[in-house]
DNA sequence: CATACTATGCGTATATTTTAAGCTAAAATA
DNA sequence: TATTTTAGCTTAAAATATACGCATAGTATG
């Protein structure tokens, strides 16, 4: 038989910041669509496993090490790349923007992270890929305690609430959500308090790493 | 580049008959694993779209059909295939075993149905590829009334009943199920009965397919 | 320094949904 | 007449979700 279909990999890696969600995108270097933001990837290689290949591809071009990858959909459709046949899987990843500088290389002029509502015109049908990555986000996130992957170790609860608000796009009530949170029994409460404006200072948080991870592998739970 | 990996898609189809829950299974007429029973599939052309691939290998290997099939997840460890790097995506089907006769040809000497709880030992990693199939079925019966899908256009309640105790393994109350699928608004009562042994002569029932597929869209859905 | 303001933290009441199960009766076969 | 399966009504307890009141501990302001 002969094939000459090529396989890549993609990842839409969300970040939290500044109160909003955004995705890490990569500045073409080279043709096609030379100049213009895209979704991080690149090809396999023969001696890889696909996960081996996102984690070094994301690594190459953006700097990031992640450490939340889940494949999200593999996108065949016989035009993507205006090159060749490109068969493409799509992975999804979490991680907290604090934690790492962006430095861009091999493929990528330009790493950069863009919020959500804001974002540049895409290579291929990186659009797509996002879209379906955005929604897998917030189902994702009505379900599952994602915040372990986005926030800062620390974090007073109103930064948790903030995430939700935000990614869902839409108002929770707080006291309800704070009781339904601490319900879960994953987070730890700390001696530690923060004072950011006027108010009453917050206590911070932790997740509990294994109450956490326990948590997610019984198959959550809990609905916002 | 120079990349030699090779594409392929599989097809995990589910069928429901007989109050059991079958897959689909050909026997390989090739090396490797020949004579072993193994997911129908095959390599990606050039020309098509994964999808094409997929509903072609499914009729070339067993004559079937398909109209309900979903990607599953995208399979790429280094030693899947002895022979080269293959990476294979993997689809997740449902058809009424009743309504086709399988007919293997070109890679299969065969094609049978197999219930799920006296399965054949399987070629490649294709008993991973399965376990995860039968895990998202189950998920995915909870939450959606895959029934239209299963079982026959017209039906008595109670095939829906077992077709719910036999995929989750459980039984399940026949009082409060039936409240709820009905109250479902997706299921139209006909003026038809049906007699099978002793017993007061059920009902038949229809998925009313637009307000089935109405459902589906918005999103629905229930808990079991 | 008193007062206003603000975000936090806790509690309570009510509504809704889920789960469980009792009961009756109809329509067939054994 | 006994048994079995279907059909449907009904109630009660338990669990969840929703709405919202209010004290608390700080900062900001006059």
């Amino acid at each position: 038989m002969q094939q000459s279909i090529k396989l890549s990999v993609d990842a839409v890696v969300f970040g939290y910041e500044s109160e909003t969600i955004s995705v890490l995108l990569i500045k073409r270097k080279y043709e096609p669509f030379k100049g213009k933001w895209a979704i991080p990837g690149g090809f396999v290689t023969d001696s890889e496993s696909l996960e081996e290949a996102v984690e070094r591809e994301l690594k190459e071009e953006t700097g990031i090490k992640i450490n939340y990858l889940e494949q999200l959909y593999t996108f065949g459709k016989l035009n993507r790349d205006p090159r060749n046949r490109v068969v493409s899987v799509a992975y999804f990843g979490l991680i907290k923007p604090s934690a790492f500088k962006l430095s861009a290389s091999t493929d990528a002029e330009e790493a950069q992270w863009f919020t959500i509502n804001n974002l540049p015109e895409l290579s291929f049908d990186h659009a797509e890929i996002l879209k379906l990555a955005i929604t897998r986000l917030q189902a994702k996130i009505t379900y599952e305690p994602l915040g372990f992957e986005l926030l800062d170790t620390k974090f007073p609860f109103s930064d948790l609430e903030k995430l939700y608000t935000s990614v869902l796009g839409r108002d929770i009530d707080r006291r309800n959500f704070r009781k339904k949170m601490l319900g879960l029994n994953i987070l730890d409460e700390l001696d530690e308090k923060v004072s950011k404006g006027s108010g009453r200072p917050a206590n911070l948080f932790m997740f509990n790493k294994n109450r956490y991870f326990k948590l997610k592998k019984e198959g959550i739970i809990f609905e916002i």
